[in-house]
DNA sequence: TCTGGGGTCCTAGGACCC
DNA sequence: TCTGGGGTCCTAGGACCC
């Protein structure tokens, strides 16, 4: 029994952080804005009433492009790009600090408006979703249209929709013709639209993979689609060679999840300059606390308690090693967490200089659940003893 | 001019239990 | 006196995504 093909969108908003400033500071509108760095950045109101902004070339210090407008992404400034070398790429850019209560704001405004549409929506962070349309009545062009025009109509903001038979396909089209875009391809379209394509344009072939299949020889999906399935066993496992074969062919089976518990809640930061664990210790110690109280009430206000508790240290050298260790019963106290972390930090060599020092809690339950099942698993104890 | 912060999923080895 | 497989939990690291 075959089933009938699905209908699945991607929206995904055009450069949503940069597109939001742009709805606060519209005289930016055409010019090259960057979205990063730290906070010291914001715009500063001159005595004649005109803004006086920040300029890319002003920026000293650690920290990565967040987002541009298409107009700095012309100049090759793009998302994850250190600050230092955007400034030297596009010196009068302007830089603006990223404001996430914002974006978080104009995020639900936009999944509100479609839900009122199409309510069978996956999640996938703050600028984009995915929604299963098979069910809905409406054609599919004037579908998508109206979809766009109500995040439009509540948000002032543009998107891009991409419809195809699975989420695989569905995010790859989102992409082809953004910005504003709408694009329609069935599973027949997959040889014309989707094999000339670069291997990397698929979500899950990230950097390291892109640069494995490259060195095979393998550039596009089209390529990739008729490669030997043992060339590529034998650099990828079974699994993965199974998966990138079902790619390459618009094969993807998974299903829009309208709803998911989170796994791990953590906070991290990067420090302004490297911290040496003996030379700067009072400092160390000071951020490491703040940042488990953060945690702390981080996991207050998503009502979630976790018994795994563990540590992330970054070194000067970009090497990364994380620890952790499980509790008896879930926490989300920052005092038993600060103590556990503390725990987790002596099981790791402090030798070298630290850049980025973080703390996570995972095994999650919720708080609530936590209230009803404590009692029965406490009496349990006391049986035992 | 080095590379943010918040996540998810996968792999793999060892412990431990049946 | 040595030897099974399977299952689950814990820990560490890595790739990837937004």
């Amino acid at each position: 029994m075959s089933q009938p093909p699905r209908r699945i969108a991607h929206l995904d908003m055009d450069a949503f952080y940069a597109s939001v400033e742009l709805l606060r500071y519209p005289e930016l509108r055409g010019q090259a804005v960057v979205i990063g760095g730290r906070s010291a950045n914001a715009p500063t109101l001159r005595a004649d009433g005109t803004r006086d902004y920040a300029r890319l070339r002003d920026y000293a210090g650690r920290g990565v492009v967040t987002t541009s407008t298409y107009e700095a992404r012309a100049l090759g400034v793009f998302s994850a790009m250190g600050m230092m070398k955007a400034a030297a790429l596009a010196p009068d850019a302007i830089l603006l600090p990223a404001d996430f209560d914002s974006y978080r704001h104009y995020s639900r405004l936009f999944k509100t408006a479609v839900a009122g549409i199409a309510p069978h929506i996956e999640d996938r962070g703050i600028d984009e979703i995915y929604i299963d349309l098979t069910d809905h009545p409406d054609e599919t062009p004037a579908l998508a249209q109206r979809i766009k025009d109500a995040v439009r109509a509540a948000t002032g903001l543009s998107c891009s929709i991409g419809i195809a038979p699975n989420k695989l396909l569905a995010k790859i089209c989102s992409d082809l013709e953004k910005p504003n875009g709408m694009t329609l391809i069935s599973h027949d379209d997959v040889p014309t639209r989707i094999w000339p394509l670069p291997v990397r344009k698929i979500n899950g072939i990230g950097p390291k993979a892109n640069t494995k299949l490259i060195a095979l020889g393998i550039e596009t999906v089209g390529q990739l689609a008729h490669a030997d399935p043992k060339l590529l066993q034998e650099h990828f496992g079974l699994n993965t060679a199974q998966w990138l074969r079902d790619v390459a062919h618009g094969v993807d089976t998974r299903a829009v999840v309208t709803s998911s518990e989170p796994k791990g809640i953590s906070r991290e930061t990067t420090f302004e300059r490297d911290l040496h664990a003996k030379h700067d210790r009072a400092a160390l110690s000071d951020i490491f606390t703040r940042l488990c109280v953060r945690l702390s009430e981080d996991l207050h206000r998503k009502r979630y308690a976790g018994r795994t508790v563990g540590i992330k240290l970054r070194y000067a050298d970009f090497h990364t090693v994380t620890r952790d260790v499980t509790l008896p019963q879930p926490t989300a106290d920052a005092a038993t967490i600060r103590r556990a972390a503390g725990e987790c930090l002596r099981r790791v060599p402090l030798e070298q200089r630290i850049r980025l020092l973080g703390v996570r809690v995972s095994a999650l339950t919720p708080i609530d659940e936590l209230a009803q099942a404590r009692f029965p698993v406490q009496g349990d104890l006391f049986e035992q003893g």
